[in-house]
DNA sequence: CTGTTAGCGCATTCAT
DNA sequence: ATGAATGCGCTAACAG
């Protein structure tokens, strides 16, 4: 292994003790500027790298930030990751990556977290069934920031979409692309932005003057075979009590939801126009192409890791803020989305779209 | 911060010295069955967790493995990293990850993982250009493993698929199938892999008899551009000059070769059959659906994880090892891979293939 | 088998 | 503006 070179070798080198060269080294202001610079040269001299595990034990406060994800594999993720890294790695700090899986209990991986002294903070994409974990963790002085969906009443400091308006804006596409009976397939009622975007179907509907139909509200698990069960329901029906366009609350779904449409004769958009949710690379392949709201994971990345380094350093001053105005509610970064517009919604086939996509954006009318 | 437990609390706590509550937690054997049970009593109660960095900087290696990898939107990655996360998991390691991106020089991140006293090993997806600056490290002590391509020649210990094989049975399959003018779009030549894949295709149509005709052989970059330069290349040429089947390096080209032949009016497979190479995700679903070669992705990264644990823990022998029989060359790794059956090739258009997908598996004839 | 003594590489008081 | 001393939490020799 090659010999580290450590601060010691540097203090010796540049003739000045190992307080000065780690008082250059965090960038402290009390040093002479020659001596600074021959410190500097003496560190490039030897390829220096300070220990950030010694550095992190000996101040306390480690450089890593753990990130705790659902599989990579879960399509949203890696665009999402990739923000998170990209962020990163402007500033001094690493990722520890801890990726959860199917079987596997909750308990165990937030222990394995804990195994902390290692991360100093914890950035968490969808923690689910995670949250009143976190947010113990968070009470306790962790910063924690989540990703997406923070259960049903946000705790924690987190970023994403406006689900609500996002939606609404979907909904409304459809409404204005002449659509009368609009349905919608849910995720799992659990999550707040599936609540969001119920509401955010509802408020189109309503502010259109639409009728609401209960029994054009379906639910499903966010995974394909949902999207195939609401199709295979949608067939049964008589073309009179059929829906003539669908919002469905993700992508995932609706990949189900077209495949088992053509399989049973329903065309898309002719029979059913089809609106989704996320905007995950495949979506622009289906066939047909799937217009759906993109999410913008990659912003969404990068604010969640600005946004907890943020906390990281205003840690210190945090317990005063608290005592002086008491709990308040933890900050909410939320990012614009835009609706694609592909061929399942029908939009194309009207003479006036000719582009291959764009987008629309457009505010619900009222608030709530 | 909640007031971290340590090992002297324990020791306190269990009425033992600290350096036998070190030998419970590193599972030495010559500790007393009573003695144990009692300090693993305490440390459950109290909730202890043995602080990684410290361990790391005390023990002189950390558990934390270092991996690098190409961005996670390029989408063989998550896959692989999936396996590696899940490897992981059932060791004590954490992963610390390290993702690079276009436009960053390869220094910057290998100084980066350099402030290693932080990871004690190194698992790096698609090295490329790294290469010599990782055989560096390798030879100086730092155990590393390679995922998948290791340039020219095999100088780190590495895991992936016998590309070679691969290729052939992707070549004999379309030959199998009564195509006799099949020709090959590459990737970029510098990419061991390349030349295997290549080598396969020269091979499966030796063996056939077929004659090698240099001008079916095209140059790609592995992205999809290029694989619609090929399809507009062969699109010019007069249908007796024109292969009837190719096959395509990577799936990434054969998405770019299928949307530009749709464009272009040559019909996949009628016209022109299409095998590809990685079966991503997304190749189940483009239009023609995709035959190609699977990887074993996952499989890949958890070999990946156990060769580089075993290195680690080899490693006080190694240089013995070496003194003893000389350098040898580094272990590899291959895992078998299957030829995936989809529309793309024309298989299923003949009355034998009902299934929508199968595979097939054959070895070359002879072995060079 | 177990306790004692030293550090790992660095940040952080205190001094000066 | 700089140096000396102390300790982060743990492992690794040593002794016993």
């Amino acid at each position: 292994m090659k010999p580290k070179v450590t601060i010691e070798d540097i203090a010796r080198l540049a003739g000045v003790s190992k307080a000065t060269v780690s008082r250059v080294l965090n960038e402290r202001s009390n040093v002479k500027a020659e001596t600074r610079e021959r410190v500097l040269r003496v560190m490039q001299e030897q390829g220096f790298v300070p220990s950030l595990a010694a550095a992190g034990l000996a101040g306390g406060r480690s450089r890593l930030v753990g990130v705790l994800t659902p599989p990579l594999t879960q399509p949203t993720v890696p665009e999402i990751l990739r923000g998170v890294a990209e962020a990163i790695e402007h500033t001094d700090y690493e990722i520890v990556l801890y990726s959860t899986h199917a079987g596997q209990s909750p308990s165990t991986i937030v222990n394995r977290i804990l195994a902390l002294g290692l991360t100093s903070c914890l950035l968490v994409l969808q923690p689910g069934s995670l949250t009143p974990r976190l947010t113990q963790l968070a009470t306790q002085g962790l910063p924690v920031v989540v990703i997406d969906d923070q259960g049903p009443a946000p705790e924690l400091p987190s970023v994403g979409i406006d689900n609500r308006v996002s939606a609404y804006q979907a909904t409304m596409h459809l409404i204005r692309l002449g659509y009368r009976r609009i349905a919608h397939l849910q995720g799992p009622s659990e999550f707040r932005c599936v609540q969001e975007r119920y509401q955010g179907y509802r408020q189109a509907l309503d502010d259109a003057g639409y009728p609401f139909n209960p029994s054009l509200v379906f639910n499903g698990t966010f995974e394909t075979s949902s999207g195939r069960a609401c199709a295979t329901a949608l067939a049964s029906l008589s073309p009179s009590e059929r829906p003539d366009a669908i919002f469905i609350a993700n992508d995932q779904m609706a990949y189900g939801f077209l495949g088992a449409a053509e399989a049973l004769g329903l065309r898309i958009p002719q029979d059913i126009a089809v609106v989704g949710f996320d905007d995950i690379p495949l979506s622009a392949h289906v066939k047909p192409r799937l217009t759906t709201v993109k999410q913008p994971f990659y912003e969404i990345g990068r604010n969640a890791v600005e946004l907890l380094l943020s906390l990281l350093h205003a840690q210190p001053q945090q317990s005063v803020a608290d005592a002086e105005s008491g709990p308040q509610p933890p900050i909410r970064i939320q990012l614009p989305t835009r609706l694609v517009i592909r061929e399942s919604c029908g939009a194309l086939l009207l003479p006036r779209h000719q582009e291959q996509e764009h987008t629309v954006s457009e505010e619900p009318k009222s608030e709530g």
